[in-house]
DNA sequence: AGCCAGGCTCTCG
DNA sequence: CGAGAGCATGGC
């Protein structure tokens, strides 16, 4: 049962660290599940859902799907490359950073990581809205009970995964469920919203696909509950763009003035303005600077593991 | 116990 | 314009 296909790896390509930064060097975030060198999504395709796992095996990522189905393997192998972002030019990367000491340190670490994306504008959307301004553990606390509760189950290796809820099943829920899912009333409305919009199609990723960052960041800021922050996320987790930089994010203004400016408070001009030495690939520095302190968190023990008891 | 978290809206001057 | 309040809750 089950059918797998090799797909080439990109180089540089660090398997282990990317899907680690992907789950939050924990295993798992969300839909995302990372263990035994195996990297599961469960991927909605038409009305269904397509079970994948992938691994890295010598010079190639081996694409595995529960079922039979031919087409099923060709979308699991193209959204692994696409998750994985192996379209990425991280040499280019490397070669701007030069004497930039600080980042060089971190890249020095972090060689090989690829900035891993969300299955959907929706996925990367809702997880958005869920973090805006509160702190990174808490947000992930949350979409780990709204994807235990809202997503779909199904077994891989005999392991349990979930889908990322889809729109109807967020709709379905109610205002009070998700309430007691620790949303906010306002967050709540936002992500109910979204939904609505999936379904109206209007998240549809070609559509911006079409577009510049620019563009997208006006579209996406007319609607209510959608900041610029929410939309560059949008930009550099579902639609890969690689030149985006969330000056106005807290945590990363705090990592820059930390490695740059000795722990003094910088403004949000002020990153924005020291950011365009990574221009163009200003969305990897962010992707390389998150996963400084991802790790970090983690191997502080910051956050540990939920209590057995 | 408070206070702050990988924002955003709304209100008021 | 800018400043400030409120939101939810886990962790320090």
């Amino acid at each position: 049962m089950g059918r797998s296909a090799r797909l080439p790896l990109p180089d540089p390509f660090d398997f282990h660290l990317t899907v680690s930064h992907q789950t939050y060097f924990r295993g798992r975030a969300g839909a995302d599940l990372y263990e035994d060198g195996v990297y599961y999504r469960a991927l909605r395709r038409d009305a269904g859902v397509v079970v994948a796992s992938a691994r890295a095996d010598g010079d190639a990522l081996e694409v595995r799907v529960a079922g039979d189905g031919e087409e099923d393997l060709r979308f699991a192998c193209e959204t692994m490359a696409w998750l994985l972002a192996f379209d990425v030019d991280l040499g280019g990367f490397y070669a701007l950073l030069g004497d930039d000491v600080a980042l060089s340190d971190a890249v020095g670490r972090l060689r090989g990581l690829r900035p891993p994306r969300a299955e959907s504008v929706f996925e990367a959307l809702v997880i958005a809205i869920l973090g805006q301004q509160i702190s990174a553990n808490v947000a992930r606390v949350i979409r780990e009970g709204l994807v235990a509760t809202y997503g779909t189950p199904v077994e891989a290796d005999g392991r349990l995964l979930n889908a990322f809820p889809s729109p109807e099943s967020l709709l379905a829920a109610g205002p009070d469920a998700l309430r007691a899912q620790k949303l906010s009333a306002r967050k709540v409305e936002y992500v109910q919203d979204a939904a609505r919009r999936a379904l109206d199609g209007e998240l549809d990723i070609a559509r911006f696909q079409a577009m510049e960052d620019e563009e997208v960041v006006a579209e996406l800021t007319k609607v209510r509950g959608i900041g610029r922050w929410t939309a560059e996320w949008v930009l550099l987790r579902a639609l890969g763009r690689a030149d985006v930089f969330p000056a106005g994010d807290l945590a990363l203004r705090r990592v820059v003035s930390e490695l740059y400016f000795g722990g003094a408070s910088i403004t949000e001009a002020d990153l924005a303005a020291f950011g365009r030495r990574w221009q163009p690939y200003r969305g990897l520095a962010t992707t390389y600077l998150f996963s400084f302190l991802r790790q970090r968190r983690v191997a502080q023990g910051g956050a540990a593991p939920a209590q057995p008891g």
